[in-house]
DNA sequence: TTATTTCTCTATAAAATAAGTAGACTTTAC
DNA sequence: GTAAAGTCTACTTATTTTATAGAGAAATAA
């Protein structure tokens, strides 16, 4: 039996892939298997480098895009959503760029990942921020419910904690 | 400036739906916001009524359906799933049905998770069970990586610990 | 053995979301 | 005034999600 992501491999291709094929399908698996956006993915990235040239001035989109592989013109729309929500700031005209306006360590992970990729939660109706009810469905009750508030604080409690400082690679 | 949500609510209906409008935008919200799909949020409310129902002889695919308001042809497409990854069993024919054939308590919730939507990391290059490397990244040195890894963990602990016996509602 | 019940399987369709691109516009520095 | 840079709107395409239809196979009971 195929796990999940290998059917969805083989759906795609028309031919199974068993298990011998492995190291093709973990190279496939990377195309299909994330569960946050290669926007939240490609924000993220873009972060952690400004972060790491807090304080040394502006920093052109070409340069990010160039230094973490983002292609520009995805990355610029990504750049201008978290200006717009006061995690950046931007200068135009020559020597202009974007750079964080506070230190990194002021901004929790959770915050930027709300920005770009929504909720935290798994579900509606146990986000914080993003909440709404179930229909047909008595959260007071759930079974469901309960476990996903378990799992929303233990990543809450990371992300939460966790800042823009730390995405600084090495 | 909009959140995400508000934003894909907005671009749904082509009119700018600003905060004082929030009670709509969370009823909209609820159709849009989910991080785990319709399909693992159905498979596991039909876990936790199969919990409950364990010991008691098979049930009906579509007295699931309609206790737990399931569209009963998806449904059918997830536990046969279910029975094909040996979570569930199933008897054809008059007084057949689903039915789980080891205690409810014996199975991690990362066990069915993984099975209905897959990994459990919120990216490829630190999943245990999907694991797959990042092209255009070293991951002994990215900052996201490790980042992601301690969530991974956090909610790991969760899955790995709570069991379909805790879906159960009440 | 035949009818009925129930799960099984394959295929496909419709809707929604994600990912990426094009190109004109605005602001700033020199 | 010109070049450099971010800003903004609109679009396109690819992929995934969410189903649904309908024939098939197995078990049961009459």
């Amino acid at each position: 039996m195929l796990n999940p992501l290998q059917q969805r491999v083989t759906r795609k291709y028309k031919t199974e892939l068993k298990c011998d094929v492995d190291n093709f399908l973990i190279y496939l698996i990377a195309i299909f298997a994330a569960m946050i956006s290669k926007k939240t993915q490609y924000g993220l990235k873009a972060l952690g480098y400004l972060a790491e040239q807090y304080g040394k001035g502006p920093v052109l989109i070409a340069d990010i895009s160039k230094k973490k592989k983002i292609p520009i013109k995805f990355l610029e729309t990504i750049l201008l959503q978290l200006k717009q929500n006061n995690i950046l700031e931007s200068k135009k005209g020559k020597g202009g760029g974007y750079y964080m306006a506070v230190p990194p360590k002021s901004i929790p992970l959770a915050t930027a990942f709300r920005i770009i990729e929504g909720p935290i939660a798994m579900l509606p109706c146990v986000s914080l921020n993003f909440y709404a009810k179930c229909k047909d469905c008595n959260e007071k009750n759930c079974g469901l419910n309960r476990m996903m508030i378990l799992t929303r604080d233990a990543t809450l409690k990371v992300l939460e904690k966790k800042t823009l400082y730390d995405l600084i690679d090495g």
